[in-house]
DNA sequence: GCGATTTAGTTGAGCATTCAACTACTGCCG
DNA sequence: CGGCAGTAGTTGAATGCTCAACTAAATCGC
């Protein structure tokens, strides 16, 4: 049963390929800039992000592993490494035994506070400054749609 | 001189965290499909994709960081796993004494042959397969300002 | 043509991520 | 209740990436 390969036009190649290239300088430059000014990685400052967001600035780990899309094991990795830095503490859930809270500490938030101002100037130099107000909205729809495709897959 | 932080509007949030999240989605399931059905992440896959696009196979090194957009210690570890695996060899550069060029092995040509309609299935059905034309049209004018913008900076 | 700078590429250490295996607890179904 | 499938989270080994330091060769400037 030799199915058919839907190869990509010479169209979808070049946006294909765009888009890699794009979406990767993007990320490398944003990662390399908050390693410089903060001294961690893009996705270490997002849990500490989403831990702020919180209630009480805590999470379970596995919401914390959904908000972030980030994979059980390497959330508990990382989060070993915010304890061990001193910007997350680990507590037992209450209602269930098996599980963990993630907190953010206050030397966490400052941490987070300090270093949230050059990332979002990164953000918007290298992303939304690129862009007409039209891109914005096209690039909102387009990644929206991309994730409930793979959500549903 | 406190310069104030220009912040990210609601919008300006949401499309962001919407991008982040769809293109970390989207690089994760393909890389995991590759790894899964060729063996290889999605980075080598690509090195082998630029050098079966060159004349004769090879390229230099620097060029070829340059296609993947890669660093060159990146690219070097790269390629010496890729040669351990028989599918690069490394050659030195006849006009200049400090370059080595990477050529495709017939082995990796192999290789690159068999992974590569399950792969390109893969980015058709993950990411074409969501998008409109006009959305295709967009995201490849997005990126391409993207990249455009990023390599001025 | 000779020293200083730049360019090409490699290397090793340290860090991040993945995968698979594992423990411990919950909750369901008989 | 008792067993058992599923869920929560951790761990260690293997792999890949980053950064900084390094070697070697080309090129620039005088």
């Amino acid at each position: 049963m030799a199915v058919m390969t839907r190869w990509l036009d010479p169209d979808e190649q070049r946006t294909w390929r765009a888009f890699l290239a794009a979406s990767r300088a993007l990320m490398d430059t944003l990662d390399r800039e908050l390693q410089r000014d903060a001294g961690m990685p893009h996705a270490y400052y997002e849990i500490l992000v989403r831990l702020s967001e919180a209630p009480e600035r805590r999470l379970r780990m596995s919401e914390l592993a959904d908000a972030t899309g980030s994979s059980r094991s390497r959330l508990s990795h990382a989060v070993a490494r915010l304890e061990a830095a001193g910007w997350v503490r680990r507590e037992d859930c209450p209602t269930d035994r098996r599980g963990q809270l993630a907190r953010l500490t206050d030397d966490g938030f400052a941490t987070l506070a300090a270093a949230a101002p050059g990332h979002v100037e990164g953000v918007r130099r290298h992303l939304f400054d690129a862009l007409s107000p039209a891109q914005v909205d096209q690039l909102r729809r387009i990644s929206e749609a991309l994730t409930d495709h793979l959500s549903r897959a």
